[in-house]
DNA sequence: TAGATTGTTAATCGATTAACAATC
DNA sequence: TAGATTGTTAATCGATTAACAATC
């Protein structure tokens, strides 16, 4: 089944599939089953089975799913079988706290580049790795290229973010996490996923509403 | 209209209007239409204004929204009228970088507390402000009663997440935004948000695929 | 008034769930 | 074999959209 018949909302599951069936290998467990995992994510089985059953597969009947053959096919689907080189625009509090973060490289990316527009950062060096020395803003086009560089995470504050994702853009870069709180506007074919902790606080007072703690 | 009433998908979407609408207060625009905002969030008008209505008419046929009143009414519906008392668990890069972080504020909620088990951390101040000095964790169910905390977030290494969340769940809180990387197993009532770039990442890695760069 | 936009209803669309034959 | 679980179909459920009367 090709990519563009895959509903969205399947997609953003995918990853949370790979997640817990990688903790699973962790652990050590060898077979698992749409049930467990469903229990486990507060999924219902039916759809567990259903959006894996769109890529083919990958079960038994009777047994349930090979934890390490579900997660190698999942790491497929996802394309990340194979590392991603992934820039940080912004090195702030906050980009710095991702280029320090050592997650990323099991599960895919790999930072390999970090920019930023203040001439006081620029040269200096990220834990000492000089794969991480801090880059001018107008040299993203030119390291991108030489690096491979298709995704990047935008760290820079929320004033800043549109322009800067136009830069990113500019630089042929076709997919951004931003971190900054706004809404970008970009043109077709970008993709754009949002990390905002304070749309995910506001999501939960909504219920926590007036009670008494 | 209750809140048990209102679909979690319309919840979710009401922080982005909130944010939205703020952004249009901050840009001095008085009044807006579901048309405007919803080309500018890629959100059909038709659906912004049925969520809204659910709230009860904050518009005016033929003329649209009026912008401070509808980012006044979407603060109360969501109870970010008034602060709320935050704490962050870990002390590490993330937990620090979120306590640095200067955007909470203004859109309800106030960093009070930061903890962590690592003796070596206990006591230290976060910018030399008194008010983020780290506890111990053992100190969280005092500290977070005295302080009114109601909401955590969680920025502990993966491995220490599950039982640093009961943790938290002990000390009565139950709204937690989770950073690390995997799914938290709490009981009913327990609000859990995710927050993880890897989940992002691979979202986007999805439609990439083996496109030439 | 004429034009515009809301709030709301009914129609459509899509996602989830239930159920079960297939089969390990 | 008996028990279990998949993959898939059909039924249900819920969310989105289209359309328009109300009205500013």
């Amino acid at each position: 089944m090709l990519s563009e018949d895959i509903p969205d909302i399947v997609v953003g599951r995918l990853p949370i599939y790979l997640r817990a069936v990688t903790q699973l290998a962790n652990a050590g467990k060898e077979i698992t089953s749409s049930r467990e995992l469903g229990l486990y994510l507060g999924i219902s089985s039916a759809q567990i089975r259903k959006d894996l059953s769109l890529f083919g597969g990958f079960g038994k009947q009777g047994t349930g799913y090979h934890v390490e053959t579900l997660r190698r096919k999942l790491q497929q689907i996802l394309h990340v079988d194979e590392q991603w080189p992934v820039a940080i625009v912004g090195a702030g509090d906050l980009g710095r706290a991702l280029a320090h973060y050592r997650g990323f490289q099991a599960r895919g990316f790999e930072v390999c580049a970090v920019f930023d527009s203040a001439s006081h950062k620029i040269g200096q060096q990220i834990d000492g790795n000089e794969r991480l020395t801090i880059y001018p803003m107008d040299m993203l086009p030119e390291v991108a290229q030489a690096k491979n560089i298709r995704v990047a995470m935008l760290a820079v504050p929320a004033e800043h973010a549109q322009h800067v994702a136009s830069l990113i853009i500019e630089a042929g870069i076709r997919a951004i996490l931003n971190y900054a709180p706004i809404n970008l506007i970009v043109p077709e074919g970008v993709h754009v996923q949002y990390i905002d902790p304070v749309i995910e606080l506001q999501h939960m007072t909504f219920y926590l509403g007036n009670q008494q703690p």
